[in-house]
DNA sequence: GATGAATGAGTGTTCATTCAT
DNA sequence: TATGAATGAACACTCATTCAT
């Protein structure tokens, strides 16, 4: 809502395109970021697939030659951003690291989304739509499972020794972070003086050591 | 589909009423009541208000004679839960109370408030709809505020000493305890194997703990 | 399309009407006349609700409030042609006439119908829809069996001891006069001047009498 | 979903075609088969040209390379089968026959066309559209002559001699033969029970005698 | 206070048609 | 000839809100 990509509302890119599915894959990724923004500043059933397109300088029917419906988009989104978090943290933590560093890469990805607005703002959103609408699916399922365990594509074990061995143990390592920046990221949103840069680096830091490194937890 | 849910979940209660106005009283309490239900489960703009009123055993009509929109119920049972929540804790910390018992009485308010579903569910609504309706009004700020201090009629430098005499340390301190139960309560919802009874409890002591009396927070 | 009932294009009255729930019935009333108008013109597909809604002087939420959807007044206009053609039917074949006098009724019958462009073009349009979409329901199993034996309210039998005992006969009796009626509807309507009224007549008599008193078939 | 039908009913043949002229009428004539068995299917209103393109294993575009629009294949279906429908009378009306030859010809002709469920649906959802648009247009116009007279390729008078000589006759007894079939045709179909084989036959016998032989009408 | 018929703006979705390639 | 992205008009249906009774 307010701090949306850079290159905002800029036109799309007038660039000389070549063929036919270059284009129609840069108007497909033009309507997935004018949805985020949208998706972003007005919630799920909120949002206007009018708007979506109209950010995008597409009509309605442009929007429906690239995604099946509401949801869809709402659900690639999401794929988008998981896929994302995952990657940075990968690149983040690569196999050489201290278990300093490991903790320092840990804190510094996840202070990192907690002050991307719109990025949590589509996070929490996509929760409170998980928990209302378990009408199923494929899709659906890989949503809650993504945001539960955050760990598809992420192979949290190898890169990231601190994780319980025990399945179970590391669900609740991961279910404990989740919370950890959920809960950060929305109450610095409603109320940024409350939780400035200072108390975040310092509750992240002290959460994330705590699920990290106390054996008896 | 019309008196369906008459008997609802205490039944409105059949008892001779006396005058006009305790009846009405309590029509408006039972819209309350089912209007709680209904945004909990639906989200405010799914909700509908003929579902309420039809829950309550009365048509839209009876609705527009207690409220005066969507939003004004969606405000009055906010209002009613922060009373109520203010309430609870005030109750649980009576004066005389040791630091440790303090401690206690805190962690048990918050546990019991995160172990309620639908009371948090509607909590986090409130927040979404916040960060999203920045339409001011009076009462919006007043919504504002009660969330991010959650102290309009909750003395809590009487009652809980560790809170900061500086008013914005207190800030920060009840900010941190927003982002605590907020974040434990979304993710026990979506993954309640991952957040159990047990790691709830830790999690919850761990937090208040180091939010109520380490100092250099 | 071109016999629209006399009252035609006449507002809707403004008789002093009586109680809440008359005015709902003359709405509904209202709303179901000119929806057999525009059913008749435009056909299920193409007929729009907001024409319907505004022959009717009415907005398309009213409309809403008296039908559940698009298919729900194509079944209520139906079960009301239905009734009607029963009732009339019944009416014309009271239990003293003699075997000729009720031959005269049942051609009589037949004749007006064929003759009533409207009625016989949503008959026609039932058909087709009935063939088209065997997504059941009860109500359409009802349409169903009114449409291949017409005879829930109508007792055959007892009027018309004509009619076979045997009830696959009497089914097979039945489907006949349905051909010969539609058939003949179907092409006056294309073609007038090909079936005139004298053409009717013979038409009708010979079919009905070969239906009726032939033993053999 | 894309290439799902690419086999068909009978697949597009896979010989070597040789110029592209062929393998334009080839596409053009699967075009058509598919649009059939769609608007059969469907009706006219509610078949969509993706449907036929993609049962044709081609794409929208390709449909507008053969046809002016939808209104254009519903046209074209229409005059391949007056024509076919002509020829094979014809063929079947050779002129040495006697008078009883001849019955029998038309008859089993009649049956023949009955019995095809599709091109009777197609047949009568072409007379449901001619009645509802009048909206001219020369093809529009050789539309309702072929549908009323059937005989623009079809030099009745000569095969059929029992056709009145008297051009309003004629047209009366046409009329009347289209006014059986159509009938028995629908009603077959929505109620195969009730008009099955035997019954069908008597029925088209006793019709086609009565129009054919009887000289008062 | 309560009813419920009616309003009317709003929105997701469909689909025939066009057009640059 | 054929593709398929894009258009844009159309339309069913929803629902908060009003108001006469």
């Amino acid at each position: 809502m307010k701090d949306s990509v850079v290159e905002g509302d800029s036109p799309p890119s007038q660039l000389p395109e070549r063929t036919k599915q270059e284009r129609s894959l840069q108007t497909r990724a033009e309507l997935l970021k004018c949805a985020r923004r949208v998706f972003a500043r007005d919630g799920f059933e909120r949002a206007r697939l009018e708007d979506i397109a109209e950010a995008a300088g597409k009509t309605r029917g442009a929007f429906y030659a690239h995604f099946e419906n509401k949801e869809d988009v709402f659900f690639a989104i999401f794929e988008e951003d998981v896929a994302r978090s995952q990657k940075e943290l990968a690149e983040g933590l690569n196999p050489g690291l201290s278990r300093e560093e490991r903790f320092e890469a840990l804190v510094a990805h996840f202070k990192s989304k907690i002050c991307e607005g719109d990025q949590m703002l589509l996070s929490l959103e996509f929760k409170m739509y998980a928990l209302r609408n378990p009408h199923g699916g494929e899709r659906f399922t890989a949503l809650q499972t993504a945001l539960c365990l955050e760990s598809r594509y992420f192979d949290y074990r190898t890169l990231l020794p601190e994780f319980a061995v025990n399945e179970n143990d590391a669900r609740r390592q991961i279910a404990r972070m989740s919370a950890l920046i959920d809960g950060l990221a929305l109450n610095r949103l409603l109320n940024p003086a409350g939780l400035d840069d200072e108390a975040l680096d310092q509750e992240v830091r002290t959460g994330v050591r705590a699920i990290l490194f106390e054996a008896t937890q």
